[in-house]
DNA sequence: ATAAAACGCTCAATCGATTTAGCCCTGTGT
DNA sequence: ACACAGGGCTAAATCGATTGAGCGTTTTAT
């Protein structure tokens, strides 16, 4: 079941693999390759559908024309989106992309690195974990091409594309307080992850520039790995606890787990209970009432991170590509005190 | 930045670079290599860390250790939902994923296929657009193991995992009738593929079963390619012509399009229009109200399609293995014409 | 005692493409 | 007439692992 080789076309036009290589890897001129000979080859080749071995190819170049993509959760909705435009993104350059998810587990991660590793992968585009400074920074001494994507890690310098989550938070708890909100949380992960701090220094920026009483109780950490029945039983204890009117999920899944929670408590969302939530989602657009949230430019994001990714594959460059998008702030039911009829 | 290789570990040794690959393959005792010698190499292959080369394995022995994944959709929530069982699952066997899109475009498909198999990916999961057939029957000249998954080909032999699709949308449709829904219609795609056969199938046995009239007009299909405002404008448009009472939608994305639509019209879901969907969705179980739906058995389908791919990937069987998986009917608010209230 | 088998290991070819070094030929300059 | 410079192409090494054939030594069988 072999396919067709350099030898075979080598073979029909009655000269060495060495010149079909020349020739097939536009090296004709520069090679000094005849055009007659050149323009035999190419036409073999293209009635032979010749498509080069990878591996044979990967083998002696070290380029295999593949991507790793490590994102933390490829069924989570902004993940799975990010991937798809990252697919076909690196499609159009002739690359593939080989995947995993990390649950945010640094062994997971490590594993995940491991494995691509020795599979030579050419570039990696990392949703990195804590403690993964290391990796990255051997990755890099290594020369292989690194985009962390959704966080980045502070103290390593590093290629990166993110949103401005800082912002991104602010502007979600200045609407919150605008809205007439009192009591407002924000319900966030244990992870002191980069984006996890700036999504929380924003709602703090927010709370401090309107003179708002800000203590730790307003805060409610959940761990990544507990499940959905645990994180719904937490929210709605602190919920049921804190007597908030409002509050902040910093992550989609947990906007998702939060919405059942306050219901499950009985209370209105937006009248009772005002909610914004960190990424968007379907769900979150059609949910009665809708809910309020910071919209993450997924097509953007998937499209630069390839396009640094590109550029350092063919070029190095010697500083690094580190872009922060701006999101946008999606105003919906969720953070109106009064009830609007149900569309 | 070379990594370490069988030389190495055969010059530490000092013995030849076969008889390490003898002893890293398991074959020490097979090729006869004295147990002093096999620890030896072990010992350092450990100290070394050594990782084969898959690139050169690869070249030689034709295995790649690489799944070829293509879906219909990666960024859909049933298949993103897949793939990571199936990355999991495979990585268990020592297996990467690839994966692509095809957007349900036989042309992307055809060149995701070519893709994957001049990386000579050991085994595909493919969710087959139509006019697949003669690739997939190539596929299996060439003995590649592929399963397909969601859908199958019926006029191809092949292993496939799929849901029974007849009686999920028997289910559904009888749940509606037995509801009290008297005008029953059926939103699907333009596609003939036989999931949607099927499920357009179980939906007239049910109306057949219970004497409802059935006639061309309790069908709208419509086409993959039109975007959101295209499917929510025309889902409407049918939905005001024809005073429905309840509606049937063949996938998760036609559900969230009708949500949309109903909602859009003024009407309560449940109450003045019944709703049930094929494929569950956070979105639909959390919706108000909540939307019954036909619930896939996500984890053991990607399971079994690894569990599949494997055994054949091991040993070549020669029947087909055709796993059809019950759905279950997820019954919620959707579906009641008395408006519960909202919890 | 001697051929045959068992041991324990290695040589060298192979997978398919890339790439360095270099061969032979023709034409130009002197 | 002779060196020298391209021009046009190829041989062979290389990437790292696998594998069929085989080589020298010792043990077993007859």
């Amino acid at each position: 079941m072999k396919g067709i080789s350099i030898k075979d076309i080598a073979k029909q036009a009655g000269v060495s693999p060495t010149t079909v290589s020349f020739v097939l890897n536009g090296k004709a001129k520069e090679k000094r390759i005849s055009d007659q000979v050149s323009k035999k080859i190419l036409k073999i080749a293209n009635k032979l559908k010749y498509k080069p071995n990878q591996l044979a190819r990967g083998l002696r170049t070290g380029k295999t024309k593949t991507l790793g993509l490590i994102v933390e959760d490829i069924a989570n909705n902004f993940f799975a989106n990010v991937a798809k435009v990252v697919e076909d993104e690196a499609d159009k350059h002739g690359y593939k992309v080989l995947f995993g998810s990390t649950e945010d587990n640094t062994e997971k991660a490590h594993g995940l690195l491991e494995v691509l590793k020795y599979r030579q992968v050419d570039g990696y585009i990392i949703t990195p974990t804590k403690n993964m400074e290391k990796e990255i920074e051997l990755l890099k001494m290594v020369r292989k091409p690194v985009v962390l994507m959704d966080r980045y890690l502070p103290n390593v310098d590093s290629h990166y594309v993110v949103v401005d989550n800082y912002q991104g938070a602010y502007a979600a708890t200045t609407h919150l307080i605008e809205q007439g909100y009192q009591k407002i949380a924000i319900i966030t992960t244990t992870s002191d992850q980069v984006q996890m701090k700036q999504r929380m220094d924003g709602f703090m920026a927010a709370f401090k520039k309107h003179g708002l009483p800000y203590n730790k109780n307003v805060v409610k950490r959940l761990p990544f790995e507990m499940d959905r029945v645990g994180h719904t039983q937490e929210i709605t204890k602190y919920l049921k606890a804190s007597k908030v009117d409002a509050v902040f999920f910093a992550t989609n899944y947990l906007g998702i787990y939060g919405i059942e929670s306050i219901r499950s408590l009985g209370l209105r969302i937006g009248a009772d209970v005002g909610m914004v939530c960190f990424d968007d989602h379907d769900l979150f657009r059609l949910h009665s009432p809708s809910i309020t949230c910071v919209s993450q430019p997924i097509e953007e994001i998937g499209r630069q991170i390839v396009n640094v990714l590109m550029k350092e594959l063919n070029h190095a460059s010697s500083t690094s590509q580190q872009l922060v998008l701006q999101p946008t702030l999606e105003v919906r039911q969720s953070t109106m005190k009064e009830v609007e009829p149900v569309a």
